[in-house]
DNA sequence: CTCGCTTGTCTAGCGGTGCTAGGATCGAGC
DNA sequence: GCTCGATCCTAGCACCGCTAGACAAGCGAG
């Protein structure tokens, strides 16, 4: 069996580098850089090693939206930690989304910009996606005021913040005013 | 002169039936299916007909994109003047974007989520594109609140209706909430 | 230790993409 | 009626995502 558990390690291995490769190429130059052929030239392997691996390119981008998600995750709780009060907290958040948001484009657009064939808000809804909705809602429930359903309440300022992130990246909004913005948006949105 | 005249009509003709058949195809089919061959195709030339009318299949879109936010801009509009009173306006402006996104996904994609080449809150954005935010701005900016800036709380509030659509649009929050939502960004944001 | 076979990988190629060079055609102006 | 320039199309380039089929490497059985 040990040969087999050897094989299976490369095999996971692998996978991870390909999901690396293509992040970093993504954040480097763009998804449109992103081929199967350049891919696959980066991992030293062929092209159709990556269809051994995935169904397509799309899967691809699902993967490193999935490890996006997570890191998003991470991101977001870390802030929320060192923040004292709910006031802190949110404007925390809001200040991690949006910074990992122009930090990391490339992974963003995976996640919410490109097609990853991932579901969402349902049941089939992979893991890191649900856990990192529940890391925004456990900060923002707490600010969502009475007789507001908690859930909905995140999903409001989470689409500010999605809003937010994509239009200051693509241009349509100056980023010397990010923080104002920001401000802003607690103030309003969340009940303290 | 007058055949020079003829022939320039002629070609502005064609130029208008390139853009509307591009955003024919797109709503129909996808921005995907929209090649240069299909579209030639459709518009009964050949491909470098497009060309001569177009840097390359980025100015279509963007072409697409400034029709659009005409449209956009007349339906906000429309819709605030129907309305009688800050808050009823605003929640009008707010319905009536997010049913435009939901009724035009291709064009709205083609403005906000597709590379139209287009310059945004820049001295040389065009014309529609400044007219659509300022048709925003005329019913945002009053219930903006004292010593709020105007134009900052307008860019807060597309944001979040940006993000409210393209999320919802892209499966991302489940639809049958989207008046609940439009309530609770309006009450929030906007000070009555 | 050798042989056969499975497993894994690569080469080559398909149909499609955006875009363009260069030749054919057509019609305006003399 | 002829010339010549504007206009358009045919053909093709390099690249894309994806896959069939040839080939080699390494395992287990005898």
């Amino acid at each position: 069996m040990s040969v087999q558990e050897r094989k299976q390690r490369e095999r996971a291995e692998r996978e991870r580098l390909i999901v690396a490769t293509a992040r970093e190429l993504a954040e480097q130059q763009g998804w449109d850089a992103v081929t199967t052929r350049r891919l696959a030239e980066r991992i030293e392997y062929s092209q159709p090693v990556l269809y051994s691996h995935f169904r397509g390119k799309r899967e691809i981008i699902g993967a490193v939206a999935l490890e996006g998600a997570a890191d998003m995750a991470a991101a977001v709780r870390a802030a929320a930690r060192t923040a004292d009060g709910p006031r802190a907290r949110v404007t925390a958040l809001a200040r991690a989304y949006l910074d990992f948001a122009a930090r990391n484009p490339a992974v963003y657009d995976a996640m919410f910009q490109l097609d990853g064939g991932l579901a969402f808000a349902q049941e089939d809804t992979p893991e890191p996606l649900k856990d990192a909705f529940a890391a925004l809602l456990e900060s923002l429930g707490e600010v969502a005021g009475d007789g507001v359903h908690p859930g909905l309440f995140t999903e409001v300022f989470w689409a500010a913040l999605h809003g937010l992130a994509t239009l200051t990246r693509a241009g349509r909004l100056p980023p010397e005013e990010t923080e104002r913005r920001t401000q802003l948006l607690v103030d309003r949105l969340a009940v303290l």
